[in-house]
DNA sequence: AACAGATACCTGCTCGGACAAGTAAATGCC
DNA sequence: GGCATTTACTTGTCCGAGCAGGTATCTGTT
């Protein structure tokens, strides 16, 4: 504990090409995707930066955060509750399980699955972590206000609905 | 080629939680960050099967649009161009010579570098990639008007801006 | 009870992405 | 010219993520 600010090698400073024109005209085809793409980059980013620091990779907080609050989950619960992948889930417990935050245990009734729960180690990260997650909502909404936070919340959930929407619906029906 | 559509396999139905409630109160520490994650995962979804169906990965594509439309470029200018990492536009630039969509050619000025260049097959894929692109937009802008989308735009670009100024100024001076 | 089909996991592969460390060539400076 | 520094690129490692296939185990049906 306390490596105290790992210090980030990837400099986030210059990330953000100073003035504009930051893609010639590859964005021309399409300025919302590529302003989503760009600015979940760049969260990415931070997350990862934050995370870091703390000793967890992108995407185990999420484990992690589900498991404190839950309790012991199986791991397609996991993969349900975070819309990841099982084969993902399968890696991603293995390692937080090597990492000693997570524990296995058979499942009583179910002797395919196992039961992951997180463990008392892990329970001195959680405040850090959910440190971190608020750290990064005042990065992202600095000098909004409290309405303007709204409106960028449903905003950035209306392009959400529209893409779970096609995904669900329309044309690309195929499947099924 | 003609493969005709691969039928992709990641199901996109169900990946919208139906109703309310995607996540319990792992969003609630950070609402508009768990919104940006989750609208980039989707996009990124949709981005990887439109891709897929071209033959390229997610990533490849916007090399291909940087050659194509500034021509031959050293790597370090693709890198600094998509503000990606050295390393691995080493390696996607070699999947793409092996895929064919791109050639290296000895910089003439510099013994170091090597200019990347589109290769004549590369050029059929062009008109498919901006479609894809141009379908993504459509999809991700469904339902909203003009200036709803000049909104959502400046939106998702101000939330950018604040990441970009936190990684640059702030108290993470650090390094330098 | 027996069987088909759905589930819960696991493993192998490929990809982008990030870090670390190393090599060769170019550049700045004395 | 000689030297340290910077730059361009490469390789190795680890991680999440996706696809493909495989193995147990459970479940619904007959």
């Amino acid at each position: 504990m306390t490596h105290s600010t790992p210090a980030p090698r990837k400099d986030l400073s210059g990330t953000g090409q100073e003035a504009s024109v930051p893609v010639p005209a590859a964005a021309s085809g399409g300025p919302i995707s590529h302003a989503i793409f760009r600015l979940a980059r760049l969260h990415r980013m931070f997350a990862g930066q934050l995370l870091r620091s703390i000793g967890l990779h992108p995407g185990q907080e999420l484990v992690m955060m589900h498991l404190w609050e839950l309790g012991p989950q199986r791991q397609t619960d996991l993969v349900r509750l975070m819309d990841s992948d099982a084969a993902t889930m399968t890696r991603t417990v293995q390692r937080l399980e090597q990492a000693g935050f997570v524990r296995r245990r058979p499942s009583p009734t179910d002797k395919r699955a196992s039961l992951i729960e997180p463990t008392a180690a892990s329970h001195a990260l959680r405040r850090e972590v959910e440190q971190s997650w608020s750290q990064l909502e005042d990065l992202v909404t600095a000098g909004l206000s409290a309405d303007e936070c709204t409106e960028a919340l449903s905003t950035l959930e209306r392009l959400e609905q529209n893409l779970v929407q096609a995904a669900a619906d329309p044309t690309c029906a195929a499947e099924r």
